[in-house]
DNA sequence: ATGGCTACGGAGCGTAGA
């Protein structure tokens, strides 16, 4: 079972760059978010060919987040803060998967940030309810956990901040892990005349329950796919499981 | 350099991204 999560920024924008990975990488399952579409513009067409089965739930503008997978796709629940398209989750192939996307909060202190920290406790609280399944949560978490995980030396800004550090510490608390520490960073801003691969952030996680822990093989950045033409400011992850 | 770039909505340029 192999799961990749991405970032699209856009899935319109990126229909040629997600193709690509599918056809390269053929996961079994595609955890996206930032779809930035509504459910009703989605371009399914686009996919047939690929042969996957897809839940979306989409937003105007912004957010939004989807699964495709090669199984059915059951027991679908959008979680969490529903009045946002930023969580899906579902039972596909004999496990349990999540997409997230949590808000970037903007600036440390600003209403948005508070909602940030709000969202993650939500999501601690969903992720405790889960801990006794076989449960891989991917997405954009918009956190970087560890210092190694930023280009910028001592950097303790957004992403950064330890109420953001401590909340997704509080994840890890629960026993799930996450599985690419130390993996690279996975996203880097569009405004750095260019991509350069030492000055991005980790901020895009698995995160395995301990039963998912026991199926887990490996995991990796997949960073040439920020090299792509038009690409997301985000490299997908993906995640092998037995 | 309080910016750099990209996408969206909607037809300007404001907003969001992190």
């Amino acid at each position: 079972m192999n799961i990749i999560s991405w970032n699209v920024n856009s899935i319109r924008a990126r229909v040629e760059n997600f193709i690509a990975v599918a056809e390269q990488y053929n996961p079994d399952v595609f955890l996206l978010q930032e779809i930035r579409v509504e459910d009703h513009a989605f371009p399914f067409d686009a996919f047939d060919s690929l042969g996957y089965n897809i839940k979306i739930r989409g937003q105007k503008s912004f957010n939004g987040v989807a699964i495709f997978s090669k199984f059915p796709i059951e027991e679908v629940d959008i979680g969490v803060v529903p009045e946002e398209a930023r969580y899906l989750q579902a039972f596909t192939g004999g496990i349990f998967v999540a997409s997230v996307y949590v808000p970037n909060g903007q600036e440390v202190g600003v209403p948005q940030y508070f909602h940030k920290l709000d969202f993650l406790e939500k999501l601690r609280q969903r992720m405790a309810a889960m801990q006794n399944e076989i449960f891989v949560v991917g997405g954009d978490f918009n956190v970087a956990p560890y210092p190694c995980d930023v280009y910028i030396e001592n950097y303790t800004d957004i992403t950064a901040s330890p109420p953001e550090r401590d909340a997704v510490a509080r994840i890890r608390m629960l026993n799930y892990k996450d599985v690419l520490e130390t993996c690279g960073h996975t996203w880097w801003s569009y405004r750095q005349r260019g991509f350069k691969p030492d000055r991005g952030f980790r901020i895009d996680h698995f995160y395995l329950s301990p039963k998912a822990q026991e199926q887990f093989i490996d995991g990796r950045v997949l960073i040439d796919v920020r090299q792509q033409q038009r690409p997301s400011d985000h490299a997908p992850i993906i995640c092998r499981l037995k």
